[in-house]
Parts: C-alpha cells; structure tokens; sequence
DNA sequence: AGTAAATGGTAAATGGTCAATACAATAGTC
DNA sequence: GACTATTGTATTGACCATTTACCATTTACT
C-alpha cells in the first residue's frame, strides 16, 4: 500500500475502527455505514469517510463499507506482513497490565518478551511472555528481531534502557515514563505520562466545575 | 489566578514543568533559564516562555525563573487549594499501578479509593488505598467528596461504571479502557487506549525504517 | 559611555487537524 | 422517472500548536 502521508490522528483512528469492527465482526452483519462507526466512536461519518478516503478504500453505496474488507485493508496500511515483535522493559504492575490486556488480541503484533532486574521475575513466564534479566536485552532483541519495545521500569533507569534499545536496533519506543528520552532519530519515540494525563483531567475538571456553577 | 483559556497541551507541559522543576529543587540552585527546562524537556525555550507567559508568570532578566516561585504559580493554575480527590475502579494490574506510581507524589491530588467487584479484593488496602465493592461507588464518592476517576476496569464494564460515576457527581474521568464512553458535558472525559498507542508506535516505526532504509 | 551577549517578551507566519458545508454520482425504491 | 440514502470529494473557516523572527532589557566588559 503506497500512502503518501497519514496524519497521526488518522492512524489512530484507524486502530480504533478496526477495534471496532472485529467486534460487530461476529454479529450477522456484513457491512456498515460510516454514520455507524462514527456514532460507536463518537466522531462525525465525514471525519470517518475521510480517513477511509486517505487510505483509498471504498465503501458500496448502497449497503456501506463491507467490514471484513475494510480491516484487511486497514491491515495492509498498519500491519507489516511478517507482523511485529514487541518486548516489554519492567515488569511490574504497568508491565503485567500491558501483557495481559494485549494477550490474543493483535495476530501482528506479539509481545514476545519482557525484561526485569528482579531475581524472582527471571526466567518465569508471565502469561505467556517469558522474562529474562534487563542485561540481556540486546541479545534477545537481536536473536529474536524484536522493533518495538514498551518501557514501564522506574524513571530513573528510563534513559539507560533506552539507549540500550536504541543501540539493539529498536525500531519504535513506548515510553510510560515521566523522565522525557532522546533517541536517534531513526526510532520513532511516542511518550505517555499517567501523572501529566491524571493531572490534566483536575485541571479541565476543575474549569468545567466553575463553568456550569 | 484568572486566566482565559489554556490550551490542552500547555496544560499538559505546565504538568511537566513543575515535576522537572521539583526535581531540581533540591540543589543549591534558585533560579532556572528557560533554555535549562527546555533541554530537559526536549523541547524549545520559546515554548517554554510562551506556556510562562500564558499563565502570567514573568522571570528576571539576568538570573531566568525563581524555581520556586515558578512552582508555586503553576500550582496556583492548575491545583484547586483544597485539592482533589481521586478514585481508581478497577483495581487489577493497571488500578494497581496507577497507585503505586502515584503514591507520595501530588499533594494536591491524592487517590482515596479504589473499587473492584472481586471478593478477595474488598475492604483490603492496597498501598494505603482502601478498596471497595463497585456496589459503593456512589455512597462512597459523595461520602468522600471525590471528583476524580480512573477507570481500569475490563472494558465491557466500562459504560455502566462511567454512568454510576456521572450521577455520583464526579467532575472528571480518565478512561484507560478502549470502550469510548459517553458521558454529560459536564463532565470532562480524557480517554487513552494503550492498544491504539502501540500500533500508532508500530505504524511509524514501520514507516521509518522504510524511510531510512 | 559604548557595545556585545544573553535572555525574556511578544508578534507573525506556518502547518496540522477538524467541523461544517456543499454537491455530484450512484444505486436502490416507489 | 423522481426520490432517497449513501459515498466520495472539495472547500472553507476556525482553532491550536509550533516555529520563526524581532524587540527590549539587563549585564558584563572594554
């Protein structure tokens, strides 16, 4: 699929309607409209057709967009073929959650190893994901091929597992840390900070409060 | 503090400023360029000023931002004095982390709640979090004042949970499930789908390494 | 004094995103 | 054939965020 440019909240979009439409999947429904993935998503159909026009799908006038085709399609634009290998840094509650919220929903995406310092965590499987010590990140990246990588240890040690990462080969970053990284420029970096966010919701919701008093 | 209208993401760099700034507190320094947040930030000086100026905060020519004064005002914005409480429902991986990541923070904003509807879990307390059956939600958030929640619960659950938290009076919900909810307009709603954000790191990451390759 | 350097303050330009609107084309229905 | 619902597409305007550029002030040095 050749695409020239797609907007970061498209991709993300997109993410989200192929969530939504592998669940009405299972329902008799063989196709849908953009007004309905618009009202389960909150969203307006022309924001929906839009983002389906950017990816050059069409939709069949009369019946809608047909569902199976459409996540296909959407496959072809955010999946590699050969899927994508995942590695989750600190395996602690952040950690565990990821794993076990990811597990058997994305064929393309598989978290195939986790990494920790803790003794006990060694060598165990979590939930299917095996953990081994932080020490040999590089050699399971570079064994297994691993690109992405989810880093969720304490924020201190943030920046040293980072540029391990970058220096395995990494291709992409999750960061849940507060401590901001710098990577080359060739892995694309995406942060997230629970604090910030739960710190934001206060703010806004405070504002909203003295609004509608 | 009278301020017209901040942006989301000043708000959410604001956030920032003051935990970066509290963490060079400590030093025998008192004063901080703008060039100084920026670089630890990752981001420009003229962002920072500007985010400064927005709030009103003016520093000194020669010696850049008093830190702790600097703290003080953005407290000033975006704390309420009597601060906000916070609940967790959902208290699995996710719940779990959210409170040990946030415990000993934020004074201003403290977690004192948790619910679940798992046995084992009730009238337990984690991390100094009492947790309650989900039955209690709105007893205990209009006992307790609440006006904050975070919601970690599986995401089928998700809907009728946000209703009961909306008729409890809460003020704002941040929603870590990848079920969109829908919720009055008073109250603010800030969703996050971790599963979106992976494939939104794997979609660019797969885009840069074909673009660098 | 005079001047250069560093820094904060502010305005203007640019680019991305989204909502609203409009309308042509198509396919099915009456 | 007219009507209706829907997709596909373009346009406009607004808003927001970021970058660029320029100005003003202070300090230090000559």
């Amino acid at each position: 699929m050749f695409v020239k440019h797609l907007p970061h909240k498209t991709v993300e979009r997109l993410s989200q309607y192929r969530r939504t439409l592998l669940l009405i999947l299972s329902k008799e429904k063989t196709h849908v409209f953009s007004h309905e993935i618009a009202q389960m998503l909150h969203i307006t159909p022309v924001q929906v057709r839009r983002d389906l026009m950017l990816i050059g799908y069409s939709g069949n006038l009369r019946k809608g967009y047909d569902i199976k085709e459409l996540i296909e399609m959407i496959g072809k634009i955010i999946d590699t073929e050969k899927g994508q290998k995942v590695a989750v840094v600190g395996l602690g509650n952040l950690g565990k959650a990821f794993i076990s919220y990811f597990k058997g929903k994305r064929s393309k995406l598989t978290i195939v190893a986790a990494f920790d310092n803790n003794p006990y965590k060694i060598d165990k499987v979590y939930d299917g994901v095996p953990c081994f010590h932080v020490d040999r990140i590089s050699e399971i990246i570079k064994r297994d091929n691993i690109s992405i990588a989810i880093i969720t240890v304490p924020s201190e040690q943030a920046p040293v597992i980072a540029e391990t990462l970058v220096l395995a080969g990494i291709k992409g970053i999750l960061n849940y840390t507060p401590k901001p990284l710098n990577v080359s420029p060739y892995v694309y970096l995406e942060e997230y900070d629970m604090i910030t966010s739960l710190e934001k919701v206060a703010f806004f919701a405070k504002k909203n409060d003295e609004r509608f008093k």
